[in-house]
DNA sequence: CGACGTGTTGATCTCTCTCAATTAGAGTGG
DNA sequence: CCACTCTAATTGAGAGAGATCAACACGTCG
């Protein structure tokens, strides 16, 4: 299989990717060490697991999680195009968490210090995964607090909307008519700490109610304003006014 | 009031503090911009506002917190000395969530940019701070599997477990009889996603069996063996082998 | 001394879980 | 082409952990 360079990533047609220098694609070029392809379901790091490298998610779809030693798990976050991974893990321990694909995914495979080396010759990249760690930590927040105060409800219409905004923002195809939405039910219940027959019965009463569907693996909102009213967001960044009583 | 200078930082005399080499006391010492000392239950930043700049707790407990509009709220994580604050956000855009002070609490207040001067002027500080965000993120992370996934009696097993490790880690005195543990029973609630009544009898319930007690805003661990078989936390890092099932 | 914050306990109520069964589609092998 | 198997989605019924409501105790404070 041939590798892309970095000068070629695909992660360049994203909207969302940030111009790079070509100093900066060289820096990425040679820490880089080659790509991993997975199936579906697949596991690229297993929970406990020693001396996992840095990735990134070049295509696809995956998620963290942790899970009990009875086998109850938790979704930490989604994984989207972009995303790293394993900037966790001092190099030499554990790895607190596991990472598992949704779709057909590919990653890019950096060597064990690249994390180090990406601050010592570029500032920039250095501050930009600094950012990105600070953002893929607010995610994990909004979860935190569905999971810990939102009805089941308004936990489902906040993680539609909340995905929904990062596949949209992705999308090079738009009108495409919805989203990609390769989540089952079970990934829905285990990403929010609601049962796998819960998540059913809400979602459904959800979309019978007209405000959303999910056909053939791809999102549709039908009703954004009830949804967002659920899922009380306030519309980005915009301060929470309410009477503190 | 007189502010510390960077050299003799408190934190200086925490177990956990880095070395710092005179360079890097200079660097700090530059973009330290003043002290703030709040009372407790102040608000350091408020949800919503813009603008708020990078800080340091420097010594006392505090909280970040997300919440709804209607009141409920979410503790997001609990900070003690030499955490971070306010990473998270890029300049100019609104704080995702607020932080509030548990006890006297003294802030290193630090300039706006201070977070991409201190990337730029020493990669070893910012690869550093990347380091304290991801693993501020990885506390999130297991307060989200309690939340998702355990038990109102895990969770308070596992909130002891954890917050008694990071003050004890702190603590300078040791033998002193257990560690500082300011929170009242509504902080427990909210930070694991629990309503107050039933946060008092579940800690009731452990206490009464002997697993711990808490007196004069003292945590003493009376049965950790217990308390850890409650929390299923696997001894650091070492990975879970269970039968899959 | 009354007001307030924190902790405590008992009595309901309900949201969500667990258990059970059924349907539909995709893939496999004969 | 048709049984057979698996996974994902669906729905009903009963059970339970935790929420809500209500009181009360205790200490601090203006």
């Amino acid at each position: 299989m041939a590798e892309t360079p970095c000068s070629l990533c695909p992660l360049k047609k994203s909207p969302l990717f940030l111009a790079h220098s070509p100093e900066e694609n060289d820096l990425m070029q040679s820490l880089k060490r080659r790509e991993v392809t997975l199936k579906p379901g697949e596991t690229l790091i297993r929970e406990g697991q020693t001396d996992a490298p840095l990735y990134t998610l070049i295509d696809g779809w995956a998620f963290r999680l942790k899970t009990l030693s009875d086998g109850r798990r938790q979704i930490l976050n989604f994984l989207l195009p972009g995303d790293f991974i394993g900037v966790q893990q001092k190099m030499g321990d554990a790895a607190a968490h596991g990472v598992v694909t949704l779709t057909d995914a590919v990653f890019c495979v950096f060597q064990r210090d690249a994390l180090w080396e990406l601050h010592r010759r570029s500032p920039t990249m250095g501050f930009n995964i600094t950012w990105l760690t600070a953002h893929e930590e607010s995610l994990v927040d909004d979860t935190l607090l569905s999971v810990g105060r939102r009805s089941a409800e308004e936990r489902i219409a906040t993680l539609l909307i909340l995905l929904f905004k990062r596949a949209a923002a992705l999308q090079t195809d738009a009108g495409a008519g919805g989203v990609p939405f390769p989540l089952t039910q079970q990934h829905v219940a285990d990403g929010l700490g609601l049962s796998l027959v819960h998540t059913n019965k809400t979602l459904r009463k959800l979309e019978r109610r007209g405000l959303h569907q999910i056909v053939d693996g791809r999102l549709h909102m039908r009703d954004v304003k009830a949804l967002a009213r659920l899922a009380d967001l306030y519309g980005d960044g915009r301060p929470p006014q309410r009477p503190l009583v």
